[in-house]
DNA sequence: CTGTTTTTGTATCGATCGACACAGAAAGGC
DNA sequence: GCCTTTCTGTGTCGATCGATACAAAAACAG
């Protein structure tokens, strides 16, 4: 039933999914950078979320023709979801950068907070306030497929947070009888407010200043400051 | 310029802004429950967001036909408005209850943060998950004024905070030394993060442990626990 | 009863939503 | 050169958005 033509309806030549290389295809060139593109699209979804975002938005603020939207991107949803994967390959480091490259686990979690205060409210370079996972509500705005995407994505999170501090129980950092689950999800909780008083407009100080309370929690909970 | 009738645009009679008592009119009586119609609309705010959420939802949810709703509303605006005051007026007294009559702020605060992660996970009756007002974004969706009612409903939060902390100060429960207001920030980070946690389904118990933690870093903060 | 006032249901308004048809334009293949 | 392929700009599709016009219906005042 379906047509002769293998049907390539979206280009997704320049897309991280293909695996091709640029691949400069036959036909008219695209007169727009996808990539910058894109990254106009990140910024507006970013700011308004997903059903205030339309595409006159996004056609304006990439420059484009709503055809050339749907050529290059397939459709709304779809834009959305390489939207939030740009998001996280281009501004998760901002925030987890220190995280991964800690030696104790108490470091990777202070890193996260201190970096999260500085990033969420803006003062590394200039990005909107808040994180684009964190305060992505299109899961329920009646889009149950998109909400599945962001509400993984935040799930990740938490993963990633206890398998850190199992590794920090496997080295002696950790107690074995500490609950990691409850630290990673409080670690989660402070991370996530973050972004919701960074929106409102908190300052980076403040929040540096509720790092490092919850680090005060964190150290009460492992049992006293790791060895100097 | 506007004709000699006072134009009694939208009927408040019955909303809580109204002075006057029910004051029967004298058209053609209301068929629908005012009340009750407002609740629904407030859970479907509450739920679905305000971009989210059409007029036809609306009018389906309340029963009730648009020229109805926007007798007895005003605007999409205007209801989400009352929704939002019948909400804190019906709702936020699960969260806040106890911390206003608990005898030190320590306990206020520990209550605070239990009662929340018992009510933002539904386990107060039927009701959403997560806060209505730490949620909304709608002052991100392009509607300001919506977004500083908002906005500033979440500010109250914190300053209610500040004012029990400082009323401990004068009794002796906090020492002078401490920061309240990063403090205060502190609270409102954990509790809005819990908001965020339980609308992706966190149990209340994750969230009982994630408070517990929290309270560690108040008593580190603070100083020690009280006296008991 | 008649007149006034207010609500109700139906039907609809202009604007905007996401998405696409179509033809012209710009490239490579031959 | 011509053919095929792909992208671009104009225009527009049906659906839905928030918000009303209108007249019938239901109450009170006299």
């Amino acid at each position: 039933m379906q047509k002769s033509r293998p049907t390539p309806r979206t280009d997704d030549r320049t897309a991280q999914t293909a695996g091709t290389p640029p691949a400069r295809g036959r036909g008219r060139p695209r007169a727009f950078d996808r990539e910058a593109a894109l990254t106009q699209a990140t910024r507006l979804f970013w700011t308004k979320g997903y059903e205030a975002t339309s595409i006159a938005d996004l056609t304006e603020a990439m420059g484009i023709g709503s055809p050339s939207l749907y050529a290059a991107f397939g459709s709304k949803e779809a834009l959305y979801v390489e939207a939030l994967n740009h998001y996280r390959k281009s501004h998760e480091g901002l925030v987890w950068g220190r995280f991964f490259t800690a030696d104790t686990a108490r470091e990777a979690v202070m890193g996260l907070l201190m970096d999260s205060a500085a990033a969420l409210t803006g003062c590394r370079g200039d990005i909107p306030r808040g994180c684009m996972v964190t305060l992505s509500a299109v899961g329920s705005e009646g889009h149950a497929e998109l909400g599945e995407v962001v509400r993984s994505a935040r799930a990740s999170a938490v993963d990633i947070l206890t398998e850190r501090m199992a590794r920090a129980v496997a080295e002696g950092e950790i107690p074995a009888s500490v609950d990691l689950h409850a630290l990673a999800r409080f670690v989660q909780t402070v991370q996530a407010g973050m972004s919701i008083l960074a929106r409102d407009g908190a300052e980076r100080a403040e929040l540096e200043a509720v790092a490092e309370v919850a680090m005060l929690g964190w150290d009460a909970r492992v049992g006293g400051r790791p060895a100097p």
